[in-house]
DNA sequence: CTGAAAGCGCTTACAG
DNA sequence: CTGAAAGCGCTTACAG
């Protein structure tokens, strides 16, 4: 018998002298299946390389195996380049599939275009995990529109009260408490808070909110001229940085609201002939790889993405299972390095 | 009417007052069908926010729209890195799939690992982009086997004369020559090589001819003992360059033949006590963002990953189409920074 | 320009 | 334990 193309579970049968179903049923592992009949089955699927056409299992089954990561991001600098810290995700994200058996289709997204819950209209994927910052009152109405269209869905970012969908996030308002209060300890007074703290920016407004707690908790006032603006790019963090220093407020640290921002602002004080964290201290979020490697090492607030990774696909899972999914705060973590101490 | 979950070509049918294959010929663009009758197929669609089922069209079509990015490493950090600058070459891949209409899906594997072949087996996948660094003597017969197959796929590397399958990879040996060149015109003399310089690293081999050939059109040994073996990790390019002055032989510059291999190095060279450029020059290969970001900044090799990921794309499409196609080599640019300039 | 028919390759009640 | 039958939702010759 030859076969010409793809072997189906049709040749397999005559192959082995049964019926196709019977030839699914093996390979589904049906216990309703003679064992050695089974083992004829398997050696011969086996013998022609034969795999499951998931086209036609899935449009039996009504069920893809598949997950979509959807990258998204404010305006984005044209190419390539999104946030480390995603990548790092994306690591995560992959591999918490692969265990549970799920495909990962991958794709970035404008902000501005629409958002395709294509992915699981056209039952190419069973649910849809949304990573990315940007204006949260812009997206706000795009997941609020996703959950009426009964999308599933979950989501990386901030997990406040009322909002649409499941959202899994670190403790940022701890993680921006914790690290002011070791700038504090570290005896700083003038610290700087780049980034926004706006309900656009929810996870900076938490991370600056826990900056402020944690300094008023000692009785420090948090300067609003002390406040700049910043996008989670290293040039948004660069900029913002000079206008600071341009401004002429003093200021003995800088918290970055990101690692990027952070490290922008490291090459601003540079410039301005600043040392880290002689005249300076510094210190981020997020725990990039790029943290460990600039000079001086960045202090930074570190998100577990394993476990974040982890999560955002069992709770996926869960609720295209049908089940009652909450959104989850994951702690963080206080990574101190060179540039908040040494010399102070 | 009521439609219990997603609409189907046979609802639209019924409510358009059409049949179902008239449906699908609107919906797909056929030149056979009344314009009113599209029209009012097209609105009706549009209202019941219609998605062409992926798993019945590609089921029918046999094509599923769909490519697969595979990155294998040797023996994977456990955990999430891939080597950051298959980053931007996943940003590049991924919107030349978008934009010819394709999805894209990732996976992570193990060098050691079998390959899956099961994503176009399963015809889930169309073809499939092989990406990752690592023994290519390892993967040789994979992608052999992969070739009997008759498997769709392309693969970034070096593209060497019978190879198994499409290669598309950056030329290496000018990348290799120019920046040796570059660090001969500062009046470096005595330049080490880290990286593995043999045929189970091809492109870190062509990289060392290109260096050796620039020495020697100079009159300059390319002193053995200045070569040390290393894999593209920081921590292996570390232990390397460590290794290498312990050895005490004396050596100007140094050439990493990964950035991330230039970065490991360059924190050995710091903790020696030694000043880049000053004691040492410092170059690199890959461009990777951290390049720019490091201090110094590092002098290194630009590969285009914005060409890489098109070309990738384009040829494993067209090797779908059953087009023949050839590999190809991608121009490299030197990119001149800090670390092998000033001060020499 | 349109419809009735066949078929892509599976999975699963249903009957035996 | 196994087979005949139906059907998942499309696409495309074939007839008209």
């Amino acid at each position: 018998m030859t076969i010409r193309g793809k072997a189906t579970s049709l040749d397999i049968a005559h192959l082995a002298g049964v019926s196709q179903p019977t030839v699914s049923r093996a390979l589904r592992g049906s216990p309703m299946v003679n064992p050695e009949t089974r083992e004829r089955i398997l050696r011969i699927a086996r013998e022609l390389n034969y795999k499951v056409d998931k086209n036609a299992s899935s449009l039996r089954l009504r069920n893809a195996g598949t997950l979509a990561l959807l990258f998204f991001e404010d305006p984005t600098n044209d190419d390539s380049l999104i946030n480390p810290f995603f990548h790092a995700m994306l690591g995560s994200i992959t591999r918490a599939c692969a265990l549970r058996g799920n495909d990962l289709l991958v794709s970035f997204q404008q902000l501005s275009t629409d958002w395709q819950a294509d992915y699981e209209d056209s039952n190419k994927a069973d649910g849809i995990i949304l990573l990315g910052y940007g204006d949260y009152h812009e997206s706000r109405e795009r997941l609020q529109r996703l959950v009426e269209q009964g999308t599933h869905f979950v989501r990386w970012g901030a997990a406040l009260p009322d909002q649409p969908g499941v959202s899994i996030g670190c403790d940022n308002f701890q993680g921006g408490h914790d690290i002011t209060a070791h700038l504090l300890d570290q005896g700083c007074r003038r610290i700087a808070f780049i980034g926004h703290a706006s309900s656009h920016y929810p996870e900076f407004e938490e991370r600056h909110r826990g900056y402020v707690a944690a300094m008023t908790a000692r009785g420090v006032a948090a300067v609003p001229a002390l406040q700049r603006d910043a996008i989670t790019t290293e040039q948004s963090g660069y900029e913002a940085c000079l206008a600071l220093l341009a401004s002429g407020e003093k200021f003995d640290a800088l918290f970055g609201a990101s690692d990027l921002i952070a490290i922008g602002a490291m090459r601003a004080l540079r410039e301005a002939g600043l040392r880290v964290p002689q005249d300076v201290a510094l210190v981020g979020f997020d725990d990039i790889p790029l943290a460990a490697s600039v000079s001086p090492t960045l202090s930074t607030v570190q998100q577990d993405t394993k476990q974040a990774g982890q999560l955002l696909v069992e709770k996926l899972l869960a609720l295209i299972q049908g089940e009652k999914v909450e959104g989850q705060t994951i702690p963080v973590k206080l990574v101190v390095r060179e540039s908040s101490l040494a010399g102070r």
